[in-house]
This record gives C-alpha cells, sequence and structure tokens, in this order.
RNA sequence: GGAGCUGUAGUGUAGGGGUUUAACAUGCCGGCCUGUCACGCCGGAGAUCACGGGUUCAAAUCCCGUCAGCUCCGCCA
C-alpha cells in the first residue's frame, strides 16, 4: 500500500472525453474490473463521476505493470497516466469515456479490498438484507450515486426557490414534547428530569405556527421527522418533510406557491422530459373517493368506478339490495380485457379483495350476445343493458362488484382498480402525473374510540362557512386542507391553520379533549394564540417519497442513504441495541419485557 | 396484532425422502494470454442446505416452532 503524499487529483474518472486526449491526469478512484491479458492489463477506474479505460503496457511501465497485477476488485488507486484516443475499432459505446483510455506511466495503490459480496454496478440481483448489511458497498453502486444526487439537488433547488420567495430557514428542536393525537412518538427520556420524557418530532407543526405567531411570517425547513409506527415500502420510521408555513395566506397562495416549487425540484433534478406546468388539476376528496375509491388516487389511466347502488337496490340479488337499502353502496368496475380470465384468476382477484374487507367480487363477462354471470338471472334485460351501458362494456370486458359498506367499498375497488391496472398493463411508467386533493373532511368518526378525530390534525382551520356545524353536524365540517398526489402516492399535505383561541378551543371539544387536557398539552399555543397571531397555513412534502418517483425507485429506501428494514432495524450498524445497566440507572429506568425477550442480536 | 412470499458455497439459482461425494452460473485463487471492456482458455478451492425440535432405518427434501428479509392489512392526525 501506498502514500496519496504528493499527487493531486485533477480529474474524475468520467468525465474523460476526446478533447482531453493528449493531457497528463492523475485520477483516482476504484478498481471496478481488471482485464490481464498478460503482456497487456486494463483496469477499469471507477469514481463517481464514471469509469475510464486504463491501460498498461508493458513496454512503458515496467516496475508499475507488477503493481497493476495485483491489482483486484474495489482496490483504492492512484493513476498517472497520458489521455490518448483508443486505437481504430477499440473504442466502447457503452461507456461515456469510451472514445479515450488513459496510458499509464504511474499507478500507486492506495489501499487494497477484500472482495465484495456482490459486484459495483447497478442492476444487481442480490437480496436487500445483503445490500442493506453492506450498506456503504451498496452505495458505490452509481444508482444509488444518481438516487443520492437526485435527492441532494432536489434539497438544493427546494432551498433556492423558497429563498427567493422569501423565507426563512429555522431549526426548531428535536428533543420537544410528546403531545395526544397522531402517531406514536419515540421517547427520549430526560436524564435530568427523572421519570420525564422529550419526544421526538413527528412533524415542527406546533413550533412552526409558533415562528408565524413571532411574526417570522415565511419559514421553511427541510427536516427529519420521526414516527413510531409500522414501516412500508413508502414508510419510514424516520424521513425528510421539506416543511413550510406561511402568514396572511389561503388555499390558492399555498398551492400556487407549492406548484412552481415542484416545478423548479422537478427542473433542477429533470431525468425525462415531461410538460410539468401548474396548475395542476384539482380534485375534491369526494370526488375521489367516488370515482378512484382513494383519497390518493392514481390518475395516469381510467378505470373509474362505477355506482350501481340505485339499479341494485330493487334487484333479485340479496346481497345487492341488502347493501343498497341498509346504507351501503354497490359499485363496480370495468376490467377491460379481463373476461379471459380463468376461474383460478377471479379467484385470486376475490382473495385480493378480501383483504380490504370486501366479502366477495360479484362478476358479469360482456360477450357478444349480452353478459354472462350466474347473476344474470337478477336482472331483467332491460336492466342488463343499462349495466353494459353505464360500464361501457365491451365484448372480453370483466366487471366486477362490491356490494358493502361505503368505506368498505372504496378501499377494495380502490384497490382492485391499482391491481388490475398493473395486471393489464395500463400504468405508463414515465409520466409524473399530480394532482390535488381539496376540501377534505375535518373530522372523522373513530369507530373504535366511538368519537371524532381530525382528519388531518386538530389545527387545520375548517371552512368559514362550516364552523357553525363543527358543534351540530360535525361530519360535514370541511376543512381548509389540501393533499398534493403524485402518481397514487401522498407526496404532501397542508392546511389554512387555526388562529384564534375559541376556534381552536372547539375544535378540541369536538375530538373529545376536555379543557382541562386541551390547557395542559396545549396551552401554550392556546396561550399565543391571544397575542395577536396571524392568519396562517402551510405545507409538508414527503421529500424522500418525492425523491422516489423523480427518480423511478419503488422503495424509499432507496433514496435513503441508511435506512431501516421492515422491523425498524439496521442491519449495517445493528441498532437499536441494548443499553448498559448504569446507562439505564442513569435515567431512571427499568425494562420489564413481561416475557418478550427477544435475542440480542 | 394478522396474511402472503422468501431463506442451499461470497453472490444468484437448481435439487422437493435413499442413485448427492449437494449441481449450475458467476465471483474467488493459481497458470497461460499484447486490444480487452460481462475479455478468453486451462486447473483449483469454496456449503455445519437460516436456526431449534420432531417423524423416519434414512431429512437440504416431510411436520412443528423460532429467527431474519420483503409485500400487504391493521396502524401511520
Amino acid at each position: 500500500m501506498e502514500s496519496k503524499q504528493g499527487l493531486k487529483r485533477t480529474h474524475g474518472c468520467g468525465v474523460l472525453r476526446s478533447d482531453h486526449i493528449g493531457q497528463k491526469v492523475v485520477l483516482m478512484g476504484w478498481a471496478q474490473r481488471c482485464r490481464d491479458h498478460g503482456g497487456l492489463i486494463f483496469i477499469d477506474l471507477r469514481d463517481r463521476t464514471g469509469i475510464v479505460q486504463t491501460v498498461f503496457d508493458p513496454a512503458r511501465v515496467q516496475e508499475e505493470f507488477s503493481k497493476a497485477e495485483s491489482v483486484r476488485s474495489e482496490y483504492v488507486l492512484a493513476v498517472t497516466g497520458k489521455v490518448e484516443k483508443r486505437p481504430e475499432g477499440t473504442e466502447n459505446p457503452n461507456l461515456a469515456t469510451g472514445q479515450v483510455e488513459v496510458l499509464a506511466t504511474n499507478i500507486r495503490i492506495l489501499n487494497t479490498a477484500k472482495t465484495p459480496p456482490f459486484y459495483i454496478e447497478d442492476g444487481v440481483d442480490v437480496e436487500e438484507n445483503v445490500r442493506l448489511k453492506y450498506r456503504y458497498l451498496d452505495l458505490r453502486r452509481p444508482e444509488m450515486q444518481r438516487a443520492l444526487e437526485l435527492k441532494h439537488k432536489a434539497a438544493a433547488s427546494a432551498r433556492e426557490f423558497l429563498n427567493s420567495r422569501g423565507f426563512w430557514e429555522i431549526e426548531t428542536p428535536m428533543l420537544t414534547l410528546s403531545t395526544p393525537e397522531g402517531a406514536r412518538d419515540f421517547l427520549v427520556p430526560s436524564r435530568l428530569n427523572p421519570g420525564s420524557f422529550y419526544a421526538l418530532p413527528q412533524s415542527p407543526q406546533l413550533l412552526k405556527q409558533l415562528l408565524m405567531v413571532s411574526g417570522i411570517e415565511r419559514y421553511y425547513q427541510i427536516v427529519r421527522c420521526f414516527r413510531d409506527e409500522d414501516l412500508r415500502a413508502d414508510r419510514q420510521p424516520e424521513f425528510t418533510q421539506i416543511d413550510l408555513e406561511m402568514s396572511f395566506v389561503d388555499i390558492d397562495d399555498v398551492i400556487e406557491l407549492i406548484e412552481n416549487m415542484i416545478v423548479s425540484i422537478y427542473n433542477a433534478t429533470r431525468t425525462s422530459n415531461l410538460d410539468l406546468k401548474p396548475p395542476f388539476p384539482r380534485l375534491s376528496y369526494q370526488e375521489a373517493i367516488d370515482r378512484f375509491g382513494s383519497d390518493k388516487p392514481d390518475i395516469r389511466f381510467g378505470l373509474e368506478l362505477v355506482d350501481f347502488t340505485d339499479l341494485a337496490a330493487h334487484c333479485g340479488f340479496n346481497v345487492f339490495s341488502k347493501a343498497a337499502e341498509s346504507g351501503g353502496q354497490v359499485k363496480g368496475i370495468n376490467a377491460k380485457g379481463c373476461g379471459s380470465l380463468s376461474r383460478r384468476e377471479i379467484e385470486d382477484l376475490i382473495a385480493f379483495a378480501a383483504v380490504y374487507k370486501a366479502k366477495g367480487l360479484a362478476y358479469f363477462t360482456a360477450t357478444g350476445q349480452g353478459l354472462k354471470s350466474p347473476l344474470t338471472k337478477f336482472f331483467t334485460e332491460e336492466e342488463q343493458k343499462t349495466i353494459t351501458e353505464r360500464f361501457k362494456a365491451e365484448e372480453g370486458d370483466l366487471l366486477l362488484f362490491v356490494a358493502d359498506r361505503p368505506s368498505i367499498v372504496a378501499d377494495a375497488l380502490g384497490a382492485l382498480r391499482l391491481h388490475l391496472a398493473g395486471l393489464i398493463g395500463l400504468i405508463p411508467q414515465d409520466k409524473l402525473q399530480f394532482l390535488w386533493v381539496v376540501d377534505f373532511p375535518l373530522l372523522e368518526y373513530d369507530e373504535g374510540e366511538r368519537r371524532f378525530s381530525a382528519m388531518h390534525h386538530p389545527f387545520t382551520s375548517p371552512r368559514d362557512e362550516d364552523l357553525p356545524m363543527l358543534k351540530t353536524d360535525p361530519a360535514s365540517v370541511r376543512a381548509k386542507a389540501y393533499d398534493l398526489v403524485l402518481n397514487g402516492v401522498e407526496v404532501g399535505g397542508g392546511s389554512i391553520r387555526i388562529h384564534r383561541r375559541d376556534v381552536q378551543e372547539q375544535m378540541f371539544a369536538a375530538i373529545g379533549i376536555s379543557p382541562e387536557e386541551a390547557r395542559q398539552k396545549f396551552g401554550f399555543l392556546l396561550d399565543a394564540f391571544e397575542y395577536g397571531t396571524p392568519p396562517h397555513g402551510g405545507f409538508a412534502i414527503g421529500f424522500d417519497r418525492l425523491v422516489m418517483l423523480l427518480s423511478g425507485k419503488k422503495t424509499i429506501r432507496d433514496v435513503i442513504a441508511f435506512p431501516k428494514t421492515q422491523s425498524a432495524a439496521d442491519l449495517m450498524s445493528g441498532a437499536p441495541n441494548k443499553v448498559s445497566a448504569g446507562q439505564l440507572r442513569d435515567l431512571h429506568i427499568r425494562i420489564d419485557l413481561g416475557g418478550k425477550l427477544k435475542e440480542n442480536r
């Protein structure tokens, strides 16, 4: 192994082009591949800018040649040499640097490397746990570096955009207080206050509102948020938001700002040539649910839900009529061209729908001679014609129906819609379809707790005209809330906030927080509202999700340098781990696993 | 808390009660090779078949359990 001393890197490997021919360069990077022809050695050298071929000719570099012979994959090298045009016929069109090569005059082995558990290249076929255990190697792969670079550029352009719009970047504490409502908190014990705990922020919601009280007027922060809930492909226990808040604004002001910020980010990171122009389409919550069965619909394709409740009400098929009569719905979806699905495949669809609590799937097949189904006997010819028309059924189509409570109908058909679109191949992969969902209900009824809870969060303002209904008809109150959806993924959400103490108290009352609890947990906010709080509102973008979609990844883990597994573990470092008795003693904490002992990793 | 899929040399897979001394590819090691770029050719090493029980004369293979990873439901204002 040799020292780097005295050598200065002159170029990135990936930047060399024909223009550089004749130049003497010093490159530093990793050995991608070595091709030893006995009398001639090629070493592909890689750094974060790309790959270039270096050549070792024994006639020109005698003692260096034996060093080159000893090079293995992922050795760290400094190569000095001259950029030359490749001999006629040996150019490599698959390499950006393929017109040239570096004829080495000197090589220093800066470090050796064990054989990596997987190749450092794009599209590796390895189990994710291996990638996660050796994350530092996984991140060496060009596609991972591109994702992290894209994320960096997105953050930089968001900052630039918000700065230009008069926003100030202000930090808020990570050690903050636990409040009721919302996700489960990550807790941090306070050594100086035995028995008390900080909570890591689920978002800086209250603090940014208080910054509005402070007259900051425009705040933003690219900030880590923590929620101790179960993980998914697009959910990590810690994730990053572009969080912002502004005073003296209405819904349209925030939406305009976010649309332009998104376009700036897209332009700074563009990987495709889409025409992304505001305004983005808007859909009311109710329309989204009615047409797509989801409050974050993917509108890149059709396959919309069709209401059938009116016809179902007086048909002879009990499942349908009962659902329709008891306040439920009967809705369906036209699976274009799925009429040829086998019995077995339809059973699979039924099992799929069952996950969302649908008790079954009724179906009709459209044929040249009308509808075919065990259910046709329950419908007159006239009614069957109506079905055909309403579903725009053509020969070879499959109509699938769910009859149940509206929420189950929406969930099951909404999920089925996405599933079928994937099967049929209806989803355009290279499209970025943004969509606003607006007019959310302020509250939703929690069957389990038998009370209303905030759909967005308890600081969301009701629409002015709906305010009186907060006491009389809470379910009908609409919120000044808006979600940003991209390709069926919720990538952001925000609202105009409550800025009056009396309204905030009404809101707490509506969701069953007693005046005492409100004063105890949110007293500082209520007090603040009495000192001249401006009307204000804001937004938060799920930054990892946005970057995931912009970079075409299927999971948020692929755009987070060191993500956690589904059981919230870090396979590389071993976190979370056990701590010493002394540490626990300092914190006055005693562990009671109640028999739930998990082996130490 | 629940459902499904997965776990076999470093990596990716095959083998689904005894013809297995566990196969193939790639990687790795050694040799040969002056225009390769997934270099090529020859040779070699490398596996307590995730872990723990059980059934059996015999288990990588069948059964039960555990653990881990992924996807999803619940959960995530």
